[in-house]
DNA sequence: TCTGGGGTCCTAGGACCC
DNA sequence: TCTGGGGTCCTAGGACCC
């Protein structure tokens, strides 16, 4: 039996988390920002029909911000997470094997459904089931091939007539398809690869899918060959149930003012090594190498540029903050440079060892902390309650270089004091 | 003044070995 | 000291994704 997945996408996906609590704003243009209220990272229907472009800095927008009304939202990522769970608890009700590909997107196995339902009418039922339970928009694309699911979809948001449900089994309606389709719209086509492309004659999805395999796989890479594979209906990519287990964490984070001391920096890399540790620690890994890195603006082109990193291991594999903290802060000494305008920092995680695993060589020092495990279990359990935050001095506690987060919603459905009052 | 953050995979090229 | 092929491992950089 042929595969056939499913791409559930939901519809502007940050914009409408916003609307959803606000319903003053039904027909209101919505933008959400970046961290650090930097640029557009999504826009509502009415936003986008006023032209707003995708990843925009805000600046450049202010005046039409103005003028038509745009309400702008800060990134409030603990209720778009809150959110996706909902939706993708949803999608796994319906579905048996689901793989959440994305905060906003899922693929479904529905090999074998059709000899109970139509394909159409099962993608409409997802559709009203997540917009009558949850109240987010989805649109559904069905097809053979992962590829060929990402494009249905594509084509169910943008052509109304579909209804919001493209069913791409059809060999010919594929072709048809891929024939108005521009190549750098296919999914694994960046700019790079277009611009590449368009220069040797293949503009749309069509051409892609009519060049020989092997010729790209010679010009370009296995991983495109992959897509002029399952452009032309033969699954390459399966169905991913578990998720792989993360081989690098990376924390880092531009600063709401820029970063001139020493001091204020070590507060920031304490903090970002601090996440980085509870995701690893998450994760259930432990980690052996450690990179640290910091630069300046590279926008802000009249004053002096620094950029650099270093790495290092630690003698063994750790997932306590302190461990890992230690050897940061001897890393960003090295690094730091007196006399720049420091814009961002960032901490990466990499070497990972399941908890335990790690043979230690004859000469390693038998180093450790006693209580090293229960410690930071219990420092993650009252991070996560709600009930305020124990940190690391050194995190510091006036952050004047912290995010910017000038349009943030309450935290509606995480924190007690953000729920709506109905009167 | 103001331009995100967090990931993965692949490839080319250097170091090193036999 | 020269000459050569072939293999592995590692890293940096490029490209993509959301």
């Amino acid at each position: 039996m042929s595969a056939i997945f499913a791409l559930v996408d939901c519809n502007n996906f940050y914009a409408s988390c916003e609307k959803l609590f606000r319903p003053d704003l039904a027909n209101t243009p919505v933008v959400v920002l970046s961290n650090n209220d930097g640029c557009v990272v999504a826009r509502s229907k009415e936003a986008k029909a006023l032209g707003i472009k995708m990843g925009i800095p805000i600046f450049k927008i202010q005046s039409q911000i103005r003028q038509h009304g745009i309400k702008v939202f800060s990134s409030n990522y603990s209720l778009y997470a809150d959110m996706s769970d909902r939706v993708m608890r949803t999608l796994e009700d319906m579905a048996p094997r689901v793989e959440i590909y994305s905060i906003d997107e899922a693929f479904l196995d529905l090999t074998g459904i059709q000899s109970a339902i139509s394909l159409i009418d099962f993608g409409q039922q997802v559709k009203h089931t997540i917009d009558r339970w949850i109240g987010i928009t989805v649109c559904v694309g069905i097809a053979p091939t992962k590829t060929l699911a990402k494009l249905a979809n594509h084509a169910a948001k943008k052509y109304s007539a579909t209804r919001g449900v493209v069913d791409l089994t059809d060999r010919n309606r594929q072709r048809k398809l891929l024939a108005l389709t521009p190549v750098e719209d296919i999914w694994g086509v960046g700019r790079r690869l277009s611009a590449r492309l368009q220069a040797m004659g293949i503009h749309t999805a069509l051409d892609l899918a009519d060049t020989s395999a092997k010729s790209i796989r010679q010009h370009f890479s296995v991983v495109l060959e992959r897509t002029v594979r399952e452009l032309n209906g033969e699954s390459c990519m399966d169905l991913e149930q578990i998720p792989a287990t993360k081989k690098q964490i990376i924390c880092s984070r531009s600063f709401g003012t820029r970063v001139t001391s020493l001091v204020q920096m070590r507060q920031a890399v304490c903090e970002h090594i601090t996440r980085a540790a509870e995701k690893l620690r998450k994760e259930r890994q432990q980690a052996k190498l450690l990179s640290v890195f910091i630069r300046t603006s590279s926008y802000q082109k009249d004053s002096p540029q620094y950029s650099n990193a270093l790495s290092a291991e630690l003698t063994r594999p750790s997932d306590d903050t302190r461990d890992l903290i230690q050897l940061a802060m001897r890393l960003l000494d090295h690094l730091w440079r007196d006399g720049y305008q420091y814009a961002k920092a960032g901490v990466v995680l990499s070497d990972f060892y399941d908890i335990g695993t790690y043979q230690a060589g004859l000469f390693d020092e038998p180093t450790g902390h006693a209580n090293s495990r229960q410690l930071m279990q219990v420092v993650d359990t009252i991070n996560h309650s709600g009930r305020g935050k124990v940190f690391f001095a050194r995190q510091g506690i006036k952050k004047s270089w912290a995010m910017k987060r000038e349009y943030l919603s309450p935290a509606y459905t995480t924190h007690w004091n953000g729920l709506i009052k109905v009167n």
